[in-house]
RNA sequence: GCGCCCGUAGCUCAAUUGGAUAGAGCACGUGACUACGGAUCACGAGGUUGCAGGUUCGACUCCUGCCGGGCGCGCCA
């Protein structure tokens, strides 16, 4: 984990500064010195490159100029100490009391600690799940939820102004065939015999939504005086329940949308027409066996595609180009797409389509979610919607749920493949990391109870004024906290990065740290009540930025476990 | 055949995008409760970073070639 933190930039210029006025040539290097946390705490709170980068300049050797470097800052109070190490670099030695406004920010911002209020960044869309409402979610779709999802509250976090969009695929074939399905299925009530279509879903969910409709609907649907027409009323009867389902299912995990866009209306609208139009105009398109086709290879496609067919109809990828057209149109900064890996080849010929409409180089971005397997009992729970062992999300949800499952699927990039324990996620261990990180929660929160009881110290009314923070001078306490301050950056930087899966390391080590604390240090202690309100005002920071985390990813900070 | 992704400890993954002795968790071994929740903690062992070259002060990271695995290459959606 990249460990960056709230003061860098400013204590890297501060630093920058104070060694300029030494050694200006370091304005010639600035932008390539880096200021970084090292690996090894022997080695400091930060870490400068800066001497390496000025031999050149100073036609001298890196560890003489380092030694230039730590007698220019050792002076400085902001310094407990400075020392040079290894072939040239300058380590750093914050004092604690550095950390002591950002402990008072935690304190203050509760579960939005670091979260940047004023939404300044931009304007963005994050588009994911956008399952076919032709049947219920499975795994990779509650994935996609996840990461989507986790991926717009960091942006949230960031600054950002985030909407979160469905897109509907309602116009296809695969609709069609939905109502087919639920048609043979409703036959089949009279008629056991009557084929079912061979393309057909032959989930158990279509016969139930064709006894539905045969147990309540059934005279409306006799009334009609075409197949046609009944096909069509079943497919939109067996959508919308459909749709329904998959919202109640992302609403177990705390997943909401601000936008459901529609396929259909694309076309009912003229959207799909109008974006042809609009690259016809600009010569991007041109005639050729019958079809349409646009030139994606002039925008880094490796061939260029069919619009539409020579049959007259729009090809998916149309469709797909109106509805982004719509998306630019609506004036974002930037999009985010989360789209299966098995659509990886789509993206060159989606992006320069985006291109070939005038979007900037970075607008369309792509992120991919891959597989994602069960394993219980050691053994991999083979899925087949065939044989009908097929498990959705809701029944994985029902099984470990919801927090394990929204732990899981954040534990690895989203572009690597996913084996999902389902004994660890049940277990009540350290081994399994929702719990180790919940019962971190659970466990301060215990703490605090105990000290209401027997010292009656209510929580809620320790604040920097009652409390004196000079007194936390452990280790333990100076690592709580310099972790906490660094918090905050690690968030904006795995935003960034579109690395969500990171934040769930970040949950770990700072509950780790926590535990750590716990074991080795007590907190109620009847003999020094200053320095326990110190410590009890510290747990407060890290309850809190602990729940902030929590918030991003919506798991449950638990009281009591 | 062409393109993209991946290959790091027994397993699952990191490595601040080119920096210090490649780090965590699990599993394994040893130890820690008369005290705030032992659902925890500490210590130990574990490596030729798939292989071979190259670039430079320095390479898990960048370049080239192999080996092995996954995915994608429709006038499907």
């Amino acid at each position: 984990m990249a460990k960056r933190s709230i003061m860098k930039t400013k204590l890297k210029q501060q630093v920058i500064n104070l060694i300029k006025r030494e050694i200006p040539e370091i304005q010639q290097v600035k932008d390539k010195v880096k200021l970084e946390p090292p690996k090894e705490e022997k080695f400091g709170d930060f870490s400068i490159n800066a001497s390496f980068l000025l031999a050149k300049h100073l036609k001298d050797k890196p560890i003489n100029i380092a030694q230039r470097i730590k007698q220019i800052l050792e002076s400085e109070e902001i310094f407990e100490k400075v020392e040079v190490a290894g072939a040239g670099f300058v380590n750093l030695f914050l004092s604690t009391k550095y950390f002591e406004p950002i402990l008072e920010k935690a304190i203050l911002e509760g579960d939005t600690y670091g979260e940047i209020k004023n939404k300044t960044k931009g304007k963005i869309n994050i588009e994911f799940v956008s399952a076919n409402p032709t049947g219920p979610l499975h795994l990779g779709h509650g994935r996609g939820a996840v990461v989507g999802n986790t991926l717009a509250n960091l942006y949230k976090y960031s600054g950002y102004n985030v909407e979160k969009e469905f897109y509907i695929n309602d116009a296809g074939n695969q609709i069609k065939m939905l109502g087919l399905s639920v048609y043979a299925r409703f036959r089949q009530i009279e008629e056991p015999d009557y084929p079912l279509p061979e393309e057909g879903y032959k989930g158990e969910y279509i016969k139930e939504i064709a006894r539905q409709l045969y147990e309540s609907h059934r005279e409306k649907i006799l009334s009609m005086s075409s197949e046609e027409e009944v096909v069509e009323y079943m497919a939109e009867f067996a959508k919308n329940l459909l749709l329904d389902k998959i919202k109640q299912d992302l609403a177990l995990l705390g997943v909401e949308f601000d936008i459901w866009f529609s396929e259909k209306e694309l076309y009912t609208q003229g959207k799909v027409y109008e974006v042809l139009k609009f690259l016809e105009e600009k010569g991007l398109t041109y005639e050729k066996d019958g079809a349409l086709w646009l030139k994606t290879t002039q925008f880094g496609d490796d061939k260029d595609r069919v619009l539409k067919k020579s049959d007259g109809s729009y090809t998916y990828f149309a469709g797909d180009i109106a509805y982004h057209f719509d998306k630019l149109k609506r004036n974002y900064d930037f999009i985010i797409n989360v789209w299966g890996a098995d659509h990886h080849g789509y993206i060159p010929r989606l992006k320069s389509a985006m291109l070939a409409l005038g979007a900037k180089e970075d607008w369309f971005n792509v992120v991919l979610i891959q597989l994602v397997k069960l394993f219980k009992d050691g053994q991999e729970m083979k899925m087949s919607k065939r044989a009908g062992t097929f498990t959705t999300l809701k029944d994985l949800i029902d099984m470990v749920g919801k927090d394990a499952v929204i732990y899981f699927f954040l534990t690895k990039d989203s572009n690597t493949h996913l084996n999902f324990d389902i004994d660890l996620a049940l277990k009540k261990s350290s081994e399994n990391p929702v719990y180790y990180v919940q019962y971190a929660h659970a466990r301060i929160s215990s703490v605090f109870r105990e000290a209401k009881e027997k010292f009656n110290i209510n929580i809620n009314e320790l604040d920097s004024s009652t409390v004196d923070t000079s007194l936390l001078k452990e280790k333990a306490e100076k690592e709580l906290m310099k972790y906490i301050a660094v918090i905050p950056e690690d968030i904006y930087e795995i935003t960034e990065k579109k690395q969500p899966h990171k934040i769930t390391q970040i949950a770990y080590e700072l509950a780790s740290k926590f535990h750590y604390y716990y074991n080795n240090y007590k907190f109620l202690q009847q003999d020094d009540e200053k320095l326990m309100k110190a410590r009890l005002y510290l747990l407060k920071a890290v309850r809190n930025v602990l729940r902030t985390i929590f918030k991003i990813m919506e798991i449950t900070p638990v009281e009591r476990m």
